[in-house]
DNA sequence: TAATTTTGTCATGCT
DNA sequence: CGAGCATGACAAAAT
């Protein structure tokens, strides 16, 4: 898995330095952080609980970076978000699809026919998962292992090795780009004048193309390739989500929905406005012939590999939507548009998003049960919350009281992450888009559909209570004791808010609705108890989250002071031996002195009852040593002390 | 089933 | 004065 990350994110800084030559811009910290910092957050993170500070507080100041205090994380978080909010502002519509890609191998001219059409037969979803045999047939028969046989073979096969450098790994586009319109380039050529990267994932093309070195059986070399380099693009929200809860029961759907065949080059050479060669190329050559002979990046949707789909597929998702994006302001743009996204949208969007609807749907109310907490509350952060594309809708928002802008800032809990039956009604402009960005990730009670409606919509005595009453599917198993306390409270009193609603909003609005719904005594207070109790609830765990960091934090601090006693001690008994060598040297040096002075008798003086003494100007006097005796004997007195003292 | 940890709640003080 | 936050204490739930 390390490698494999570890080539997907050279990749991605290969494939993002290709596009920003292209004219591309392509913001990798942004989707690297905001995407894996937040899955770390889930587990470890330092802050959950921080986030959880009610975020109204925040909303003015977010996009000026200005978040709580205690929690300096966000800023990271927001900056990040920010950027990817741009991002996906360059270009609408926003596909929330997948798309798979990237096996990279040649297509003769006499593949064209068979090729093309795959294009635009995306319903298909084996172009290279269930007929590998046919490719390795094909690529045995169009890509011979040397380089001139490709030359006289197939005259056009010089493109697609620099296509499939094109496709993340070769550095030097422009030179290749040159080559490629003089003679053709071979696979081997190219893999051996790249990086070691290169040369590792090109070596899976070179075997693909040298039946006669490997012959492996074809669905190890799709395997091979689906481990290696395919790359289900997923959408930057409902990643993680749809892989760890939804991928055993969408995994088909997804293979359905995103395997397609994308011709990257299109989208190079479309968004290669700058190139005059390949903009000549492109004009040049009718649409449909472009991508029968221009590089076929067979989207190999292995839906097996998790991670594959998980963190692999990321940065090239976001790489694929900018290509899509950008490459929309040309001519070619708009024939990859067309030919590309409403595939897309017609797959990933009608067929997954409705698939994620219908699952939702019918979703199975022990998932709901394993969400929820035991009262609806719950501090989990969010991982899709930094992320989660619901900010930049509640940042236009003035009237929502719930803006989760950290995803886990406010009153959360996974409960409302997954439409169940109160929230839905509340909802009631959701949309599959809605869905896939926010519930699978956000697992806040703060969506933003469901916070952002207007207050006025809210109260419709019982419309809270009418789905849970009158549920006929699964109704009478969402069974009470998954609600908390409050909420059981809340509905036996007829009250027409969720408890996270209570919770949220502010206290203007609060105050408000407590005085326009002509609500009982009785409700009044419940209401207020359950806000109350939502508030000490956050505050309890923030308030535990604080001590345990500060329990660590001494931790530490302890630990630190200990190494620092122990250095200062041997530092301590390292002076302590230099003071006695250098003593014992003074020793000898006055007794050697005294041997050579005499008395006024003429006799030399006993070094027992003399001593010298060094004066302040620099002069040695000759002293009995009864003072100096005294002196030592006070010495002796004062170690003692300290002995004793230490004792 | 007992021990431990986690979580929700209350009371209280402070801002 | 009320709302909100912080925190100790307690109890229930979860592990």
């Amino acid at each position: 898995m390390q490698i494999a990350k570890k080539y997907l994110t050279e990749g991605l800084i290969q494939l993002t330095i290709l596009l920003s030559l292209i004219g591309v811009r392509v913001d990798i910290d942004s989707y690297l952080s905001d995407y894996y910092t937040p899955l770390i957050e889930i587990n470890v993170g330092p802050s959950s609980a921080y986030t959880q500070t009610p975020f109204h507080n925040l909303r003015d100041t977010l996009d000026g970076y200005s978040v709580h205090p205690k929690c300096p994380e966000l800023d990271y978080f927001f900056a990040s978000r920010r950027l990817l909010d741009e991002v996906r502002t360059l270009g609408s519509p926003r596909f929330p699809t997948q798309l798979n890609a990237w096996l990279v191998h040649q297509v003769s001219a006499t593949d064209k026919a068979d090729c093309g059409p795959s294009t635009s037969n995306n319903t298909d979803t084996n172009s290279g998962l269930e007929n590998p045999g046919d490719e390795v047939r094909n690529d045995s028969e169009h890509l011979p292992d040397s380089g001139q046989e490709v030359c006289k073979t197939t005259p056009e096969l010089g493109q697609r090795p620099c296509s499939a450098g094109a496709c993340g790994f070769f550095k030097e586009e422009e030179d290749v780009k040159v080559k490629e319109e003089e003679e053709p380039v071979p696979l081997t050529q190219l893999a051996h004048s790249s990086t070691l990267e290169q040369e590792s994932l090109l070596e899976g093309i070179t075997a693909l193309s040298d039946p006669a070195r490997h012959h492996p059986p074809a669905i190890d070399i799709d395997q091979h390739w689906s481990n290696l380099l395919s790359l289900s693009v997923t959408d930057l929200d409902d990643l993680d989500s749809l892989v760890t809860e939804r991928l055993s029961d969408l995994g088909t759907d997804i293979t359905s929905a995103i395997s397609q065949d994308v011709s990257l080059h299109d989208a190079m050479v479309t968004s290669a406005g700058a190139f005059g060669v390949a903009s000549e190329r492109a004009e040049s050559r009718p649409v449909t012939q472009q991508q029968g002979t221009l590089l076929r990046l067979d989207s190999h949707s292995d839906a097996s590999p998790g991670m594959a789909v998980g963190l692999a597929a990321l940065p090239f998702a976001t790489v694929c939507n900018l290509t899509g994006n950008v490459s929309s302001h040309s001519a070619l743009g708009g024939c990859l548009d067309e030919a590309v996204f409403d595939q897309i949208n017609q797959l990933g969007l009608e067929g997954l998003d409705t698939q994620l609807m219908g699952s939702l749907e019918s979703i199975d109310p022990q998932v709901l049960e394993d969400l929820d907490s035991d009262s609806g509350l719950s501090l989990e952060s969010s991982s899709g919350g930094p992320v989660s594309p619901g900010s930049s809708e509640m940042s236009s928002s003035s009237s929502s009281y719930c803006e989760d802008e950290c995803g886990a800032t406010g009153y959360s809990s996974e409960v409302d992450s997954v439409p169940s039956k109160g929230i839905m009604d509340y909802n009631t402009t959701w949309s599959p888009i809605d869905l896939s960005e926010s519930v699978w990730h956000d697992h806040s009670y703060s969506s933003p559909a469901f916070f952002n409606q207007p207050s006025v919509t809210l109260p419709h005595k019982g419309i809270k209570e009418e789905p849970l009453s009158e549920d006929d599917d699964d109704g009478p198993r969402f069974d009470d004791r998954e609600l908390s306390r409050d909420e059981l409270r809340a509905r036996a009193l007829c009250i027409p808010f969720s408890v996270l609603q209570i919770v949220n909003m502010p206290v203007e609005e609060f105050l408000e609705v407590l005085d326009g719904h002509g609500f009982s005594p009785e409700q009044v207070t419940l209401l207020r108890d359950i806000r109350r109790r939502g508030k000490n609830k956050l505050a309890a765990q923030n308030c535990r989250k604080r001590k345990l960091d500060a329990i660590t934090g001494l931790q530490e601090e302890v630990e630190r002071l200990h190494a620092q006693r122990g250095r200062l001690l041997r530092e301590k008994q390292l002076t302590a031996k230099t003071m006695g060598a250098v003593g014992q040297q003074i020793k000898q040096l006055t007794r050697d002195v005294l041997a050579r002075l005499r008395d006024n008798s003429g006799r030399p003086l006993n070094p027992e009852r003399f001593t010298l003494q060094c004066g302040a100007n620099g002069r040695v006097v000759v002293q009995p040593v009864r003072r100096p005796a005294v002196s030592t004997s006070t010495g002796n007195k004062t170690d003692k002390r300290k002995k004793e003292k230490k004792q």
